[in-house]
DNA sequence: GTCGTTGCAAAGCCTTTGCAGGGAA
DNA sequence: TTCCCTGCAAAGGCTTTGCAACGAC
């Protein structure tokens, strides 16, 4: 677990932005949102806030492939991604849908898994 | 599509990795064995050829989450891949698994999917 | 007053690119 | 001979780290 002793106005600035989204956000959007708030904001301090949380349990990091590393509330319960080719941003999907037996190659142990649905979010469609 | 206009050592060799491999292979794995074949064989070249193998049609390229890219042939039809979290190594698993009609949000357009299974290889678990 | 945090700049990775020489056709 | 391709080194993009100043408690 991470050290999280002092409460900043830029680790504050960085958490409230999780309360505003309904969607994973990437370090760049977290960085000029959090500016709005703390205008000296650094891109260092959004960095190590964001391993801080993630370190802490707060936020969870996903790799989603091909755009960078994004960032969402941890404990939202197993769901899954979907993520728009034309404006790149992740969406959070309900359900699950996969079964997880098939596929397993023998002697290998499933662990967890995560699933990515692209195409176009509704917003691009227009 | 590239051009691919002549055929060199380098990337015979580069190709010829992709024969003897059933895995998805990284930049070093592949740079590593084409140097057994081509001695002077250099990261610039390797990254050149993948990337034009990729635009040709014949290399797949896979993002899986976490480690870098991988790169395995294309056309083997819909499949997915497990990726071990003790060596790091990516394997292809058959089949699908997916119930296609989860979760896409009313308006978006959900076009392909990948799926991500994460746990021990055979080989980590002895 | 302590010492965790921040901003800035430098340093690290990984990947791409510029360039001159080399080699396939 | 042509000009695509390679090796090398430099440059890019993203992320991490060192350090002195700052500020939460």
């Amino acid at each position: 677990m991470a050290q999280m002793k002092r409460m900043t106005n830029q680790r504050h600035a960085i958490q409230e932005i999780f309360g505003k989204t309904d969607r994973p956000l990437g370090v760049e959007e977290i960085l000029q949102a959090g500016r709005k708030t703390v205008r000296s904001l650094n891109q260092a301090t959004v960095y190590r806030n964001l391993k801080l949380l993630v370190e802490d349990g707060w936020l969870k990091k996903i790799d989603a492939p091909g755009v960078g590393p994004v960032y969402e509330r941890a404990g939202k319960g197993h769901h899954h991604h979907f993520q728009c080719r034309s404006c790149d941003r992740i969406f959070e999907i309900s359900g699950c849908g996969l079964n997880e037996r098939i596929g397993t190659p023998p002697g290998f142990l499933t662990e967890r898994h995560e699933v990515y649905l692209f195409g176009i979010c509704s917003a691009c469609r227009e």
